[in-house]
DNA sequence: GGGTCATTTCGACACTCATGGAAATATCGT
DNA sequence: ACGATATTTCCATGAGTGTCGAAATGACCC
């Protein structure tokens, strides 16, 4: 997980709106919801929740996939995983991390198999 | 840890200055740094500096003390870790957090006494 | 192919943010 | 009190963001 990554996804949920958004996408799980859905959910304009979903898109946090006429967004939990890892790593403090933990949801598969994931997990 | 703290903490560390002046005062633990001396570091101009430094003080990232003529900044671990804890409760899904655990910082003194820390530690 | 539903793109607007020079403030040593 | 040092506040400027109505696109059904 790079910087720059982090800091898009730092952005991307820095907006109260988009962190709703996602918020409402992790609680969906893998199936995720229609913008649709989304945007009743949360009373946003439709023009307004798209702009957020492509924001949250390009930061790599959501995935988009299109079922008939409607389009289904869910939360890209790997990706989440690797920014609080990064942040439990770099912006927590190195030296004082021991014992503490805080848990956090299961390795996706992609992450569980391939791509490096930089973020030690604490053997408990 | 609310919703709207961690929404301020977020924006603060959404931008590339200030996740690096973070990181640095992370690094420099809880004695901290002078401005000036982030200033020099990170090559950036006393007035941006100010700025941001402010930021992060009104998200409550940060606490700054004086020493004389200077004054001295450093990171409020425990804030961040209850950024995390809240990031990780909330956004990487509730169900599947079965095991796997992200290392985080010792809480802080004041974090381990009063203020109901709302992030359940895995006992590891 | 025309009608309809779901969603995005376009365009415009008000608003906020990041930057840095210049001036103000605070602290120290003499 | 004065000069030097450290940092902030003030101000202006350019760039980016959030919002949403209206028009365009994509997908389905008859």
């Amino acid at each position: 997980m790079e910087k720059k990554d982090v800091l898009a996804g730092l952005a991307a949920l820095a907006q109260e709106t988009r962190l709703d958004i996602f918020r409402l996408l992790v609680e969906a799980g893998p199936e995720g919801r229609s913008a649709g859905s989304i945007a009743e959910a949360l009373a946003v304009a439709p023009a307004t929740l798209s702009f957020h979903l492509s924001a949250l898109t390009n930061a790599g946090l959501i995935l988009q996939r299109r079922e008939s006429r409607s389009l289904i967004y869910s939360a890209d939990f790997g990706r989440m995983t690797g920014i609080v890892g990064f942040l439990s790593e770099n912006c927590c403090g190195r030296s004082a991390n021991a014992g503490a933990c805080i848990p956090v949801c299961a390795p996706t598969p992609e992450a569980a198999n391939g791509e490096k994931t930089a973020s030690p997990r604490c053997g408990c």
